[in-house]
DNA sequence: GGGGTAATGTACCGATAGGTAAAAAATTTC
DNA sequence: GAAATTTTTTACCTATCGGTACATTACCCC
């Protein structure tokens, strides 16, 4: 029934690129032309496959989260609260300084584009943030390993906190060698230096 | 001997009101327009006075270091290196979220201007960025009242991490009482809960 | 091998970006 | 008051922004 010419790209493929793109240079900061160059199609074909540049974007925040940032939502998984702190916070430190991706992280360059134009996809970032706390919240709450009189939303928002900063301070050119160095650091002061 | 048309309008103010604009808007996110109309001056004037757009954004970034992020600086005279501490990352949080000031903090957000016309810009910040943890590294040198085996370098990187992350925060939404709550918890875990 | 259909390539749209030329206006010095 | 000087005003520049109209091409079905 449908026929039609066959798209000659490969879309995840054209969203990688896009993804590649944007991380590097923001939202504010990438063109359509940076785009289409990157995904090697031109205009009219990224329209009509993505919608436009907004929802683009939207489809490359749900790439990278499932992607590069899945270790995230992965951490929560791990056994004990300290377990998943300690992957929330080396994995951090790892997505952020890659070899072969840019520095920082995407989601944190998406809350600092605050361009008039730019306020549903700052919104839509914010909106995700927000709800990955909770989610670290609820972990939290359920566990059983905490200190005693330990406040688990208090404790996820140091959390992000901290894995917020380290982004920053990727993007801003540190290396992964002395961040792993600051990471290991915050988590002793976190949970202290035992074992487990 | 100069002569000439006076200016109609004060520097110091229209370098306030454009710095309210970048802090709100960011470097990228801000046109010549926002700011001519905001500083209440034309374009050639704005040209005249303060050279560029990257330009002014430069004295824009001096005047927020030398004014509402001058606690930074400050803190590093604290006697203590606890006090110094404390008085970085509290100072954080009232800068970040301050009722008559935008939210977040212009030298992480300008961080973040990673499009290629802002290059300049951000190469800028960063090095304002290493200037200011290099400066708080020395004060951690010197300090005496440090852990035993303590790395100050490491130190500083977590405290300008920390800093960094609640910048983050603020930025997207987080209100001042929640971040002190976390600032709280991480100077605890940092430095301990003891009085001094 | 023709229709129907959907993607492609080219060429364009109005709006806005950062930046400036040139004339008019306001001041000082003489 | 006239010359010199500096700022303001108005009008404009080119380049690029995000987005699209339209004709062409390549496929499926019959």
């Amino acid at each position: 029934m449908p026929g039609g010419r066959p798209r000659s790209f490969d879309a995840d493929a054209a969203l990688d690129r896009a993804l590649e793109v944007f991380w590097r240079q923001g939202y504010e900061g990438t063109s359509l032309s940076d785009l289409t160059e990157a995904m090697g199609i031109n205009r009219p074909s990224l329209y009509a496959a993505f919608g436009n540049k907004e929802e683009l974007f939207g489809r490359v925040l749900d790439r990278y989260l499932e992607g590069p940032g899945a270790f995230a939502a992965d951490a929560l998984e791990a056994p004990t609260s300290r377990e998943v702190v300690e992957r929330l916070v080396l994995g951090a430190v790892e997505l952020t300084t890659g070899d072969h991706t840019p520095r920082g992280c995407l989601s944190v360059k998406s809350v600092h584009a605050c361009g008039p134009d730019s306020a549903p996809v700052r919104q839509d970032a914010v909106g995700r943030r927000k709800a990955g706390e909770a989610a670290l919240r609820r972990r939290l709450e359920r566990a059983t390993d905490l200190p005693p009189g330990a406040d688990p939303g208090v404790m996820a928002g140091l959390v992000h906190t901290i894995t917020d900063g380290i982004a920053v301070q990727a993007a801003g050119g540190r290396g992964r060698e002395e961040l792993r160095q600051v990471a290991d650091l915050a988590l002793r002061a976190l949970l202290g230096s035992d074992q487990r």
